[in-house]
DNA sequence: CGTCCCGTTGACTGACCGTTCAATCGCTGG
DNA sequence: CCAGCGATTGAACGGTCAGTCAACGGGACG
């Protein structure tokens, strides 16, 4: 593991615990292991490293997202696989989520990031798109802001665990990938009558 | 209208515009037209401005929600109640949705206001829980994670506006709020059949 | 063995900005 | 007209850190 991805890494934990702000460059280096004065040959400020947590890590996230995008199954279930993916996060990095979640989304500073974050959005709101076309979801809901409401749902459920405000055990995850896919298809379907 | 008031004032527009962390207390004094030393006769600390907008406001919020829940009419109108105060707050005072959607909701140092989020979050899950009573909503749904969900498809249009990334006119607020209605109240609905 | 050179170190600096406070202002009530 | 007092001012302070840089180490290569 070199050095630079060893003061990511540290950079995630420390922002993790105490925000972007608060963090200070000492204790980045601290927790890797290295003089502070190194952070400053890989990167070229304390912002920096936190963009480059997000671009390497948005840029993951999103080639999972084209992944369901692009496979051969109904919008349905690409909206389940994509809201599994975003709640799975959780349990495999939950330094990460938080840094996501609470410093990165909407930072000021970031806010040149935009593009990135629109493609996500992108991809969900072609996903219900192709869900009307097949019939599957209902025409006459506007997709974009569709694709918004359920990526929020998502990221809230998310910020419920980053704050310690929501249970995170495996099933608690479960349950909640359950909920949130059941109302985003109920709320999406097409042909629903009382 | 005394100085308290209009240095809040400054206040919500300066950290709009900036951030809370990139805002400096001169900023906010020379908007509201008053030497920066005044704002320590008002608050104990920038941090303190920040908290004081916050309370008092989300106060006012918890009142209107305190209003409809306690209304007499079904839990599907409550809901979209809730969805209409929310989502109109943007047209009456962008600035200050700006600094509760960018700098309150997720910042490490309000961590104590918790509760008085934890508190809208409850009214949302009481009154879904009453749907489901009333058989309005069907029951096997989490409401508590539903709330959640809930409220972050709301919040994330709030965000999409902040950004300037969503539409927001008067017919775009309007359609907003039919979309996040229809999901939320289709997806939550009792007695649905394909 | 010498000499590059990249990676690494950590003492140091300098600017920024939140906060303090002594001095002044101006209203109010006697 | 004066005394008292809260409101207001803004110059000065000081602590904090992000960022710099001169020096060093050791591997590679001839």
């Amino acid at each position: 593991m070199d050095r630079r991805s060893r003061i990511l890494e540290a950079a995630v934990r420390v922002f993790a615990e105490h925000g972007f702000h608060r963090a200070r460059v000492g204790d980045i280096a601290e927790d890797a292991g290295v003089a502070h004065g190194l952070l400053y040959h890989y990167f070229a400020s304390k912002e920096d490293v936190l963009r480059t947590i997000f671009v390497e890590n948005w840029g993951r996230f999103l080639a999972r997202l084209r992944a369901v995008e692009q496979a051969e199954q109904p919008a349905p279930e690409k909206l389940a696989g994509i809201a599994k993916i975003l709640l799975r996060t959780w349990r495999n990095d939950p330094a990460l989520v938080t840094v996501m979640v609470r410093d990165v989304a909407r930072s000021p500073e970031l806010q040149e990031q935009v593009a990135e974050v629109r493609e996500a959005f992108a991809i969900v709101q072609r996903v219900i798109e192709q869900g009307q076309a097949e019939g599957d979801f209902r025409t006459g809901i506007d997709a974009r802001l569709a694709s918004w409401v359920f990526y929020g749902g998502l990221e809230e459920v998310l910020t419920g665990w980053v704050l310690g405000e929501l249970p995170d055990s495996g099933e608690d995850v479960t349950r909640a990938e359950q909920v949130a896919i059941e109302i985003a298809l109920f709320g999406l379907a097409a042909g629903l009558r009382p």
